[in-house]
DNA sequence: ATCTGTTTAGCCGCAG
DNA sequence: CTGCGGCTAAACAGAT
C-alpha cells in the first residue's frame, strides 16, 4: 500500500478525494487561496495520475468546489486581473477531516440554509472593505502587526479533542519531519484578510503557511516558523479566533460557527463561538458563499455559522 | 472559443 | 435498507 509522503503514488490514483486534493492545493499556497487553474496545476504537478483525463477530473473538481461549502470563493481584486476567482477553504473546515486525515472526511461540511446568510452588514466586512486597499497584498507580516490581533491563537485540527493520537494519514504524519517546527496550517480567514490587504499577525500568518508531504517544496519565503509542532494542519480553529482569551470579540470579527456537536447557536462566548451579532441575517444573500470583494458586490461573506450535518 | 462556475443526476461503496 | 460521501457526466450560464 502506497504511503503518502513518499512520492510513492507515481501514476497510481492518490487516496485523496478531490476535496482533499483541493484543500491541499489551497493550503500549500502562500495566500491560502488559489485560482482554479492553479489548483489544477498543483494537483498535476504532484500527482502524475492527474495528468491524464484532465477533462474528467477537472470537471469533478469544479463540481466539488461549487458543491461543497467548505470552499469559498474570493473575488479577485481589481489589481489582480485574471480568470475566475480565488478559492479558499472555509475557516472552519479544519475539523472536517477525521483526525486530520485527508483520506476521508468525517462529516460533510454543510452550511444550513439559514446560515448562508450574508454578513453584508457585518463589522468584519466593513473592516475588510475599509482596509481593502490600504495594505498591499503580499506585504510581509511583521511583528508590528501582531498586536493587531492579539487574540488569535492556534488550535489543533481535532479541536484539541484527540489529545495525542495522530491518524496515520494525518497531516503531521504525512508530512513527516518536514512538518516539525514549521507546520503552520492554513487559516483561510487569514488568507482572506491578507488577500484583502488586511494586516495579518505574525502568529496567524505563520499558520497560513503549511506544507504537504508529497506536494513538494513550498515557499521558501515563509521562513522558519516559531510555531510549535503541536499545531495541527489547519493551525487555527476559527473558534479560537473569537474567544481565545475566553472573551468576546476579536479586534476583527470573524466567521463563527456553533460547535457541531452542540449543534446550536453558541450562547457562551468562551465556549462555542463568536458573537452572533457579527453577521446579521440578510435574506438577500441566502445561499451565496462568496466573500464579497466590493462593497456592493453580491453575496455574503464568510459564513457566520456552519453545520456539520 | 475557452475557461470558470453552478446545478442536476446517477452510480458505487460503506457504515449504521 | 437508508443515508452519506465520493466520483462522474452533462447541461448550462457567465466571464474572459
Amino acid at each position: 500500500m502506497p504511503r503518502p509522503g513518499k512520492n510513492s503514488y507515481s501514476d497510481q490514483k492518490p487516496p485523496y478525494s478531490y476535496i482533499s486534493l483541493t484543500a491541499m492545493a489551497i493550503q500549500s499556497s502562500q495566500e491560502k487561496m488559489l485560482p482554479l487553474s492553479d489548483i489544477y496545476k498543483f494537483i498535476m504537478d504532484r500527482f502524475p495520475y492527474y495528468r491524464e483525463n484532465t477533462q474528467r477530473w477537472q470537471n469533478s473538481l469544479r463540481h466539488n468546489l461549487s458543491f461543497n461549502d467548505c470552499f469559498i470563493k474570493i473575488p479577485r481584486r481589481p489589481d489582480q486581473p485574471g480568470k475566475g476567482s480565488f478559492w479558499a477553504l472555509h475557516p472552519d473546515c479544519g475539523d472536517m477531516f477525521e483526525n486530520g486525515s485527508f483520506l476521508r472526511r468525517r462529516k460533510r461540511f454543510k452550511l444550513m440554509r439559514s446560515e448562508h446568510v450574508a454578513c453584508k452588514n457585518s463589522p468584519m466586512l466593513h473592516y475588510f472593505h475599509h482596509q481593502h486597499h490600504q495594505t498591499k497584498l503580499g506585504t510581509p507580516e511583521g511583528p508590528g502587526n501582531v498586536s493587531r490581533l492579539p487574540q488569535f491563537q492556534t488550535y489543533s485540527i481535532n479541536g484539541g479533542q484527540s489529545g495525542g493520537f495522530k491518524h496515520p494519514f494525518a497531516i503531521e504524519n504525512i508530512i513527516g519531519r518536514d512538518y516539525k517546527g514549521m507546520m503552520t496550517g492554513g487559516l483561510p480567514i487569514a488568507s482572506v484578510m491578507h488577500h484583502l490587504g488586511y494586516p495579518v499577525p505574525t502568529q496567524l500568518s505563520s499558520m497560513v503557511n503549511s506544507m504537504w508531504p508529497h506536494v513538494g517544496m513550498l515557499s521558501e519565503s515563509m521562513g522558519p516558523m516559531p510555531v510549535s509542532s503541536d499545531y495541527a494542519p489547519f493551525g487555527v480553529p476559527v473558534k479560537s479566533l473569537y474567544h481565545s482569551n475566553g472573551q468576546t470579540m476579536p479586534a476583527v470579527p470573524v466567521p463563527i460557527k456553533p460547535t457541531p456537536s452542540l449543534g446550536q447557536i453558541p450562547t457562551l462566548p468562551g465556549l462555542t463561538g463568536g458573537p452572533p451579532q457579527l453577521c446579521a441575517p440578510s435574506p438577500s444573500s441566502l445561499l451565496d458563499k462568496t466573500v464579497p470583494d466590493l462593497p456592493e458586490g453580491k453575496g455574503s461573506a464568510l459564513h457566520p455559522t456552519l453545520l456539520l450535518s
